[in-house]
DNA sequence: CGCGTGACTTGTA
DNA sequence: TTACAAGCCACGC
């Protein structure tokens, strides 16, 4: 196969890659848009996270809810506003906290994957209101 | 093919 | 501690 020109499927998209490692995130945790571009492979696409976020993937169960910026707070976006507020509720039902400024302890709740890689946890499984499918 | 935009990050004041 | 500015990469038109 000496094709250059036939990349069809093997080329798999960051975005498919960002919402893969959205994906992986735990219950009750919170990931930051660069941690989640780091684990992607996309370095400094913090931006990119959430553009592929802001796209929304209908078709994908990413629980975007999980995903906040780097001071822990959660991202207010130019459009879909009210998403804010159901992310944090979403959040608190989780059993994640908000301070008194809607600001998360990072120390606490941000997503730590030992090992090198996402392993699998222990009878967690992710649910994912049927809210946010509908929503987008 | 080129420019503009953006759910961000980090550093400095 | 908060506020402001510049930088960065990828996608959409």
């Amino acid at each position: 196969m000496g094709k250059t020109t036939a990349t069809p499927n093997s080329k798999p998209s960051n975005y498919e890659k960002i919402y893969a490692v959205v994906r992986r995130v735990p219950r009750a945790c919170v990931a930051t848009y660069g941690q989640v571009a780091a684990m992607a492979g996309v370095p400094r696409g913090a931006r990119q996270v959430g553009y592929a976020l802001h796209r929304c993937p209908v078709g994908a169960r990413v629980p975007w809810q999980r995903i906040v910026n780097s001071r822990g707070e959660i991202s207010t976006r130019s459009e879909t506003r009210g998403a804010e507020s159901l992310q944090m509720e979403l959040l608190r039902a989780e059993g994640v906290e908000f301070d008194a400024k809607g600001r998360v302890d990072l120390a606490r709740y941000q997503w730590r994957p030992k090992g090198g890689r996402g392993r699998a946890v222990s009878g967690i499984e992710d649910d994912l209101p049927v809210d946010l499918e509908t929503l987008t």
